[in-house]
DNA sequence: CCTATATATAGACAGCTGTCAATGGGAAGG
DNA sequence: CCTTCCCATTGACAGCTGTCTATATATAGG
């Protein structure tokens, strides 16, 4: 071993957890590892992107496929698990389901990266 | 279809793309995918917390593996990964290489989830 | 009702990845 | 040298996931 101080293994469960502030708990980073997940994936990134640049920040499904060049059953699949992380939420009206993007789960996120204390 | 207006589906291809500002183009959402897929795994966020909550801000492998509950040649991949990504560096001394984090690398993934225009 | 449209679900499958045991390579210290 | 310690590499394997086709469900309009 390099020295004998522990690194510390324990930590605050805290409600908001940040990387890069003190030492993750294994439940926490499992929880991050799972929402960083959902923006590992180029076809998601760009969906919410789409969501994010639309004229009433809302896009129903139906305008996603083209864009994304991805089957209706895919796009389907990828906002169904956005909307489970309640990273967008989705309304239906009549024929369609009009998705938005939940700015406060991004801000979660983007929170979790950043070198503040708290 | 909902309405007759196209959703844009070209983007600017700038150095330092953000998901909610445009549209993403794929070598961008495919790039910044790759980044978050490193953040996507709960081994990798304990890591670099570890790292981050360092008395100097930086740890050798083998006070790693232990906190971490892996294996020496799992740490020894994940960090691996970090490094080809950038988002760690590691430095030979002796027979240890420590590791530190690379705060302008996290700082570019954090930025990506940023509302702000640039 | 019957049809057309929009979305969701189910099932299948290939590719990726996180993990480990085994091994290799290198540096320090007798 | 020879051993010991640290780290990296290799190979194998199970589990996950992104994708599609096929099908189901639901809503609106004649």
């Amino acid at each position: 071993m390099a020295t004998k101080t522990k690194l510390a293994v324990a930590t605050n469960d805290e409600c908001c957890p940040t990387v890069l502030a003190s030492p993750l708990s294994e439940a926490q980073s499992l929880d991050l590892a799972r929402d960083f997940a959902l923006l590992a994936d180029p076809t998601r990134l760009r969906l919410l992107s789409l969501l994010a640049s639309a004229p009433a920040g809302e896009v129903c499904v139906c305008e996603l496929v083209e864009p994304l060049a991805r089957s209706q059953p895919t796009v389907s699949h990828h906002v169904k698990l956005l909307a489970e992380a309640g990273l967008v939420v989705g309304e239906k009206r009549g024929r369609w389901v009009w998705y938005r993007i939940v700015p406060e789960r991004v801000a979660e996120l983007r929170r979790a990266l950043s070198t503040d204390i708290r």
